[in-house]
DNA sequence: TGTACATCAGTGAACGCGCGTTCACTGATGTAC
DNA sequence: TGTACATCAGTGAACGCGCGTTCACTGATGTAC
């Protein structure tokens, strides 16, 4: 076979955006085989490059999941922003309620980040991470100030808590399957519901 | 050194409860270093037996896991049992909040096991896995309904999601050290004022 | 427009390692008679 | 009480494997003049 005749196969030495390549290819297989069964050469070999290409990105191993973990507090970031803007003039309970629907609406749809994004055991925490995470924890922390302002409430700390608790604990069983008959709503149908019966009161979920 | 000179050290060839310290050595490794890193031989090693050895006992590394996920889910099954049973004829609110604290109890005491419950991706569910992991969320479902007959709820579905996101969730980041600021009071604090500011509603949580 | 050179990105061979599993074995225990 | 034998629990050597990391290298790109 003649290596002229590929027009179209003939791949550059240069990858073009490995770095992003290298991060999509690793959430993919954190969300398949969790964040400690994956390995730096399947990830190089489905990225197409050399092993020891991602070495020159992310130093080693450890170093590509503090970069994952720390792209996924952007994300959830983001997603908690956006969904802020878009509520823009709603009722206190209605607006927190989405953020904590934002919280899991990211993490079932980015399982690979979510995965890794809190193992702390598995790279050494930055600067950068902690940053954003700190931003991330900020943003429902204002949700959840924004509420108790609204309704007189004076345990902020606890209604953190409830809420993170909350969202973060569905997400996890959402993304390893234990919902079981729960979730035939949906991941993000059963957070709703739960959301409104603990924020709302019961009467409200009973009503809806 | 002369061997006949140690009365003690004599190890017996026959480990006389193998299992039961191969099962506690891993739960060790696992709360240590995640339910993927933690290896065979290590847990042979530390249990001062040979590496082929647990092979007798679980067949391979998964069939350990899964006894050990098997075991968790009895623990967390124990653990309702005797709460609810040492809370009898106290408010249904008040049983169902100890409930939820048994299980964060569980988790944080039995760190290891509860890493590895609900990792379905790394062993093969069998009978006896999906019949005690039934009984547990049949404890929770029984509380929860408890308590919404009490008050006249019609939310059960959805309190149970609540009630079990809300414990899973914190007690996953307290378990890897994310509770941050929030976990000053410890698991179990954190647990129980989030509890009462969503069971009880927000009145209550600010008198106590 | 052209040339020299520095910098950057990716290669591929080599290393040493710990792992899970298999297997024929041996030491110890228990049971039948 | 003693002997034969089956069963069980643990051994240790061997296997093949995929891994992370290192390293001297080479191909490609960009910049200075």
């Amino acid at each position: 076979m003649s290596r002229l005749g590929r027009m179209t196969s003939r791949r550059p030495y240069h990858h073009g955006d490995l770095r992003r390549t290298l991060l999509d290819t690793t959430a993919e297989m954190v969300a398949a085989v969790g964040p400690s069964s994956w390995s730096l050469r399947e990830v190089a070999r489905r990225a197409g490059v050399s092993h020891a290409a991602p070495a020159h990105h992310f130093g080693d191993r450890s170093g590509l999941l503090l970069a994952l973990a720390t792209e996924g507090f952007e994300l959830l970031c983001d997603e908690l922003e956006t969904t802020d803007a878009a509520t823009e003039g709603r009722p206190a309970a209605d607006r927190h309620i989405q953020q904590g629907l934002a919280y899991v609406r990211f993490a079932t749809a980015n399982r690979g980040h979510f995965a890794v994004m809190f193992r702390t055991d598995l790279f050494e925490r930055d600067a950068a991470w902690i940053a954003v995470a700190s931003r991330a924890f900020e943003l429902l922390r204002a949700s959840a100030a924004r509420l108790c302002e609204a309704t007189g409430r004076n345990d902020l700390d606890d209604l953190i808590a409830a809420s993170w608790g909350l969202v973060h604990g569905l997400a996890d069983l959402a993304n390893s399957g234990n919902l079981g008959p729960l979730g035939k709503r949906g991941p993000i149908g059963v957070a709703e519901a739960a959301l409104h019966a603990v924020i709302d009161g019961p009467a409200r979920s009973a009503a809806s």
